[in-house]
DNA sequence: ATTCTAACCTAATCACACC
DNA sequence: GGTGTGATTAGGTTAGAAT
């Protein structure tokens, strides 16, 4: 019998039920009305926060930065922020605001607004890192928060190299299919 | 049940150091 | 000039809480 595997598209994985078990997310955090007042208004005034504004709102509202991040990802994905013409209501904003600028250069806020500094892991950090991927590539909350004490680094980049690092070899499996493929077309074709 | 939305995911890309 | 890899994005899915 063909167990329970293939999760998440083509990551393939097999996961033991106790392994299962201590999958978790993190519980969902509720902001006040007054973190949410805060957090509307500073997404009306930049929807694209670099991490020092990140970080500022942060402490401002006494939430973790990751949250805050998360957050306004949600945010631009849902409430479109600015859209193209409202329907055709309100005729009143049919000229470039900043924000629209911004839409048409996408690159150009990034770079202007800083990014969060890029943390260097240490080889025994990696090693860590890797050895705990091999045995489970989706970690729950509290797999990460253990990694992350484990080498005293936040949760959040634990978090963010689990995806680079399942991205990276879902691209590398393809890569290693499509040169199969290439190489058993041309073995056919030679001979 | 439905609605809202935090948490989480993928895919693509940016940024930047290194060679 | 590429390669490697952490950080960010758009956008989709999952699931917890309020209605």
């Amino acid at each position: 019998m063909a167990h329970l595997m293939l999760l998440s598209s083509d990551l393939l994985v097999s996961l033991s039920p106790e392994t299962m078990a201590t999958q978790c997310r993190r519980s969902r955090t509720s902001f006040t009305e007054e973190q949410l007042k805060i957090l509307v208004q500073a997404f009306s005034q930049n929807p694209y926060p670099g991490y020092t504004a990140k970080q500022r709102l942060a402490v401002e509202i006494n939430a973790e930065e990751s949250r805050i991040q998360i957050w306004f990802q949600n945010r631009r994905a849902r409430h479109g922020f600015l859209k193209r013409p409202k329907k055709n209501l309100d005729p009143s904003k049919d000229h470039a605001s900043p924000i629209e600028k911004i839409q048409e250069e996408p690159g150009v806020l990034q770079s202007v607004e800083n990014r969060r500094c890029r943390t260097s892991f240490t080889s025994s950090q990696l090693q860590t890192l890797k050895n705990a991927f091999t045995e489970n590539p989706y970690p729950g909350i509290d797999s990460r928060e253990q990694l992350a004490e484990e080498i005293g680094v936040p949760e959040s980049r634990v978090q963010i190299w689990f995806q680079n690092r399942r991205a990276r070899l879902r691209v590398q499996r393809k890569r290693g299919l499509e040169e199969a493929l290439y190489q058993r077309q041309n073995q056919g074709q030679d001979l």
